[in-house]
Parts: C-alpha cells; structure tokens; sequence
DNA sequence: GGCAGGATTGTTAGCGCTAACACCCGCCGG
DNA sequence: CCGGCGGGTGTTAGCGCTAACAATCCTGCC
C-alpha cells in the first residue's frame, strides 16, 4: 500500500497549474493575483485538503503565533478565569497559546519555564504568578521576550495588569466602618503574593484615614478555605471581633464555617466580607458580601498589552535600520489598573445585629 | 551599533571547530561522540547562547513535541485540574502543551478547536468537554490525529480516560441507603454531559438494586451553585425528600443554603452528598460528604494515554529511544476507567438526625 | 607493517515555505 | 516604432536543521 503524505504548496501548485509561489500568494493575501487565478489555486487547495506546514513557514518568516502564559496554580479560580480570557483574546488575534504550569513558585522553576517556552518559541510571555519570588525571577529574564506579568501590582519595570487591590481592600474595610463597626480586622493573605500584600496595605490604610484602631493583621493564610477555618476558630473565642475583612473568598468560607461552629451568627454577631467574587460566593451561608474583580478582563487586557508590546518590539528585530536603538520596551512598562467593585450580600451588617 | 542576530548551529559549529553536523549530534545525544569534541561543543553552546531553532528541527524530523488540549470551561474545578495534570506530565514527557478553550460547546466549535490545533500542527489532542455533543463531534476528526477525551465516560470508538462516574454515584447513593434512608433524591447535571448522565444511571441502578422507591431525578442543573440553591428552595418544601446526592459539588453547596434558609437542618433533617470533592467541600455547612474523584490523575492518564497512541502510529514513527525492538501497543482506543472514593464527612447521617 | 572494522567526523541534500528578483505581457507617450 | 511602466507570474535562493552517506581516524591483530 502506497504511504501518502501530505499535500504540499507544491502539489497544490500542480493541481492548479501555476507555481507554489502563486499558491503562496494567495494563501498570504498577496495583492497581485488574477481572480480568476486565485480562485483555481483556492478550488485546489480545497480539493487537496492541502494544510500549509507552519514550521516551514515559521522558519522564514520568523514568527510563530504562539503566546506563553507562566501559571503557579490554574486550579484557583482567578488564574483558571485568567487563563481561559487570554486565549479567548489570544484567538481573536490569531495567536496560540501554549501553558507552562509551575510546581513550584522559587526563582529557578519560573526561569526554567521562561526557558522552556523560549525553547519553543513563543513571541511573548504572560505570567500568571503574582508572588514576589516571581517578578524578582522576572527581573532576570532577558530584554529579548516580552513579558506581560498579571496580577503582580504596582511593581516596577516591568509590564503589568492587574485590578487595583488597594483600592477594593480599602473600599470593603471602609463599608465596614461605615457600617459601624469599631475597627475591622484582617485575614490576610501568603505574605509572598502581592495580591496579599496590597490588600492588606489597603485595609491599613482605611483604618488610618479614617482613624479607627489599628489592629494586627491575622497572617499565614494560604488562600485555602482550611486556614481560613483556623483564623475562625480563633476568632470565635474572641468577642471583641466585629468585622472582619477576608483577603479572598475561600478563606472567608472556612471562616464562616468556624464561626458558626462557634455559635456566632453572621452577619449579627460577626460581620465578613472577602475578596475575588468566586461564582459559589453567593451560596455561602450567608451570601458572601465581597470585592468582584474581573478576571476575563484582566486576562484579556494583559494579553493586549502583550501583543502591543511585540508589535512595537517585533520577535526577531524587524528591520529596522542600523544606528536604530534598541525600543526601551522595559523602561516604558505600561501598568495597567483595573478597577474591582464592592458587592453587597448579606455576610456583613451592622454590629449588634 | 552592530544588530546581532541569534547565533545558529554553524556559529557554535565554528567556534567550537567542529562541523554543525557535530553540533547536531551533541544535542540529539547521539552515541559516537568523541567526549573532549562534546565538551567544546557544549561550551560553544553555552557561551554563545545558542538555542536550537524549534522551526527548522521540527521541519525536518516533522515532529513537534506539541499537544493540544481542548477545554469546554477551564474556569470549573474538575477541568482545571485536568488541565493542570496534563501540563505537568506533558513536561516529563517533553511536550508542549498548547490550549484551545471553547466559546461553545457545540459540534461546529469543537470542529473549529480541532482544526486550529492541527494547523499548529499539534501530535495529538486532549478534548476535555465531556458532553454528549462534543463526542459526537470528535468521531468527525479525521483518523490521522490521536484523540483523547477524558471524562466522556465509556463511548465508543474513541480513547477516553474517565472516572468511573457510575460507580462512585451508586456508591454515594447506596451509602446513603444504607444509613437508613427510605429512597434518596439526585439533583441531576445538564443532560448534555455525559458525567451528569452515568451518575443519574448509578445512583437510579442503586436504588434498584436496593430495591429502594424510584423518584424522578431533579432535572435541569447546570452544575452551578446558582441551580442547586433553586432545587433547595423546592425541596425545602417537601418534607418527604430525606436524602439527596447532588451532581457535584457547587450544587451541593446551593442546595445547603437553601436548606439552611428554609429551617431544614442538615443532616438531621436532610442528608446531601456531592460529587467532586473539591478542596471547599471540607468548609461547607456542614463540611460535605462527597465523592472524591482524582482530576489530577485522570490528566496524567490522559496524557500517557495519548503519548501511547503517539508513539505507535505516530509521525515519523517511534522516536529512536534508548529502548530495545519496536514495541507491540497498538492504537485500538483504550478506555482508562478511575475508581472515585467516597469522602465521608459532616452532611449525611441517619434520617431523623 | 598492513589491513579489517568500528569510532568519529565531515559533506551533501533536502524538509516546505517566503522574499527577492527576473521575466513576460499589453499598453502608453513620444 | 521604441522605451518605459506596472500588473501578473515564474525562478532562484535561502531559513536552520537532520538524515544519509562519504571520508577519515584509530584500534587490535596477524
């Protein structure tokens, strides 16, 4: 049995009875082609299945269409939205999208895949992995690939998207407040993700500008609903707790299930709000009043920043003329905010029922 | 300034004063290397930072250490963690991993998904998108793709790794049965997943088998918090629903809300078990009883599942391992099943409490 | 000392595509 | 009637790499 193989231009070329380079104008949009020429190449393509080969084309032309997006943990929420609005705008941009998950979050493993998508090529990288370790690797990684980092806050020199979690930590202690609460005290995040650390600057500074007590911020969660569950437990045993602002949705789901393991009612006894607007926030027990952000958004934004980037900077160093300096890509490093919006439900009210 | 391009094989073949060919041979690990040549090639290598050019390799051996994984909504749990299992075991396989999220699931976009894929010129695809019509669509690939779906349960002709849903929704509902419920009620998933379908046929089989009441499942569910909390609301209603198996998890966690808001206590008056077990479940009101099911590990399986399929009718057939003779596997879908536990916490007991 | 035969290295020919240029045609103005 | 022009097309030369084969260099051994 004859092995075939696929068609190429070549074949194609035949088939219509002009030469592959006529077959490769009309695949790349060349102006200069007779209709009617174009439409037999067209038919014969059809009728071959013919596929071009994007290495081939790749090789000379030095692109590859193809994106890396750098993510510690896409089973979390946040990063799996993220991910899934990059390659939704990757898409409309005619860009693939190849993912590099990290093990770990320490320098090495987020070099080692930088590394592994230059290995393949990719014309731009998006990292999901908002930890302080992350952008200090970022730092390292050569001027040559464009990197759009997500989620990593106001850091400097380097391209950034992220929502403003200032500002929603700072709107959610401030509706506490308002609400009539003394002071409102912090469930805070892992202290190495940025996330974290701004929302609890934010949370400080509320307490600040609007003179209530500074209190310690709970530390060493790590996101999970568990250790959230474990501030709870604590807390409960204290009754000078009136509000307490979660640095994301899980945690304040264990800690509602803490609390009302402890026999504190929430919101009458103890009022909650987090951070994120996970779909189930709504179902917990209360409804979770908490800060949305936008994480479709942010992915989408970071993705265009991204392409901006190298269409400024091109893969490979467009032609552009001798004694033309390098474009200072890093220096400019757009800084994207994105605003995230306080959503009232029933987990907060005001103290004393 | 002097624009310089990246350095290539003959750069490295020339300051190490060997023949690019040499050069190649190192960095495919060929056998008859003289070990002081590969040491000046390797500090060739590294000194010039040469990185092979993947285009130009890959146009020749054809190959591209590529895969695609298609998914429905990486946002969900369950996807997410597949997705995550299969990056971390294509990288131990050293492949790459490009991803294709679905806008739709039906036939035409994962159709589309397909076809973007190959015109990267993936090795093979995994289709997470466990619904009736996404299997459906995937019998249209053409046969010179490998194909894995996961979590479309046991179709045919069409390799597949997939929880055994069947068995781990009769062994929710015969635990159920057997703490002394008369019947139990199942808050089904959207019929157009497969998944949703064997756990409604697991949990119907099992109150056959016990001989338990037939009901009719509650319909409709679309795996959201959001409809769990809509079924809660009706059988809150009810005081003849004792027990309930959820579909998944987030369900769970709506019909628990509803519950809890209606004044029926959970488990005293109502016992709920989910599927999942994501890592929330623990915190719910109460902690759920739920059935784990190792998203983790049915990614990885998947994967190697594909790699197989890959290696024995793969492009340019098998790759010239260390290995002995050419191994006998052959492409005949396998069907990988995971057996799910249950998880037993703190939202099933005895009727009447 | 010479030669078989394996180890080691070099040379050549593409892989399938696009860029650059050459070529052909018909038409214009001079 | 010729040179020039500009659409439309073909020809040629690589892109950077690996596979095949050719050419060396060693060994050991008679």
């Amino acid at each position: 049995m004859e092995f075939e193989r696929a068609p190429v231009m070549a074949d194609v070329a035949r088939a219509a009875g002009v030469s592959h380079q006529t077959v490769s104008r009309v695949l790349n949009d060349h102006p200069n082609v007779r209709p009617t020429t174009r439409d037999r190449v067209l038919v014969a393509i059809r009728e071959l299945g013919y596929r071009p080969n994007a290495a081939a084309r790749t090789l000379v032309t030095r692109r590859t269409r193809t994106l890396g997006v750098i993510s510690f943990n896409t089973t979390l929420y946040g990063p799996a939205s993220m991910l899934y609005g990059i390659e939704q705008a990757a898409r409309q941009y005619d860009y693939f999208v190849t993912v590099a998950a990290l093990a770990a979050l320490d320098r090495r493993s987020v070099l080692e895949a930088v590394d592994r998508l230059r290995d393949q090529a990719v014309e731009g990288i998006i990292v999901i992995a908002p930890q302080t370790t992350a952008v200090g690797a970022l730092a390292k990684v050569p001027a040559d690939v464009a990197v759009v980092a997500v989620g990593c806050g106001t850091h400097a020199s380097l391209a950034s998207v992220a929502v403003d979690n200032q500002a929603g930590a700072e709107r959610a202690t401030s509706y506490l407040l308002d609400l009539g609460h003394r002071t409102v005290h912090h469930l805070a995040g892992p202290r190495s993700w940025l996330d974290a650390q701004e929302r609890e600057a934010g949370w400080r500074r509320s307490l600040e500008r609007r003179g209530a007590p500074q209190v310690d911020p709970m530390a060493g969660g790590d996101w999970s609903a568990r250790t959230g569950y474990e501030f709870g437990v604590r807390i409960t045993a204290d009754p000078s707790v009136t509000a307490v602002f979660c640095a994301n949705d899980h945690m304040a789901l264990g800690l509602l299930r803490a609390l009302q393991q402890g026999g504190r009612r929430v919101p009458e006894d103890v009022s909650v709000v987090g951070f994120d607007d996970i779909p189930e926030a709504e179902y917990f027990g209360p409804p979770l009043t908490t800060v949305r952000q936008d994480f479709d958004e942010v992915g989408r934004r970071a993705l265009r920043a991204l392409i901006e980037m190298i269409g400024a900077a091109g893969p490979g160093g467009p032609a552009t003329g001798p004694g033309r300096g390098p474009r200072g890509s890093r220096a400019e490093a757009p800084r994207v905010a994105i605003e995230p919006t306080l959503v009232v439900r029933a987990s907060a009210a005001r103290p004393g029922g």
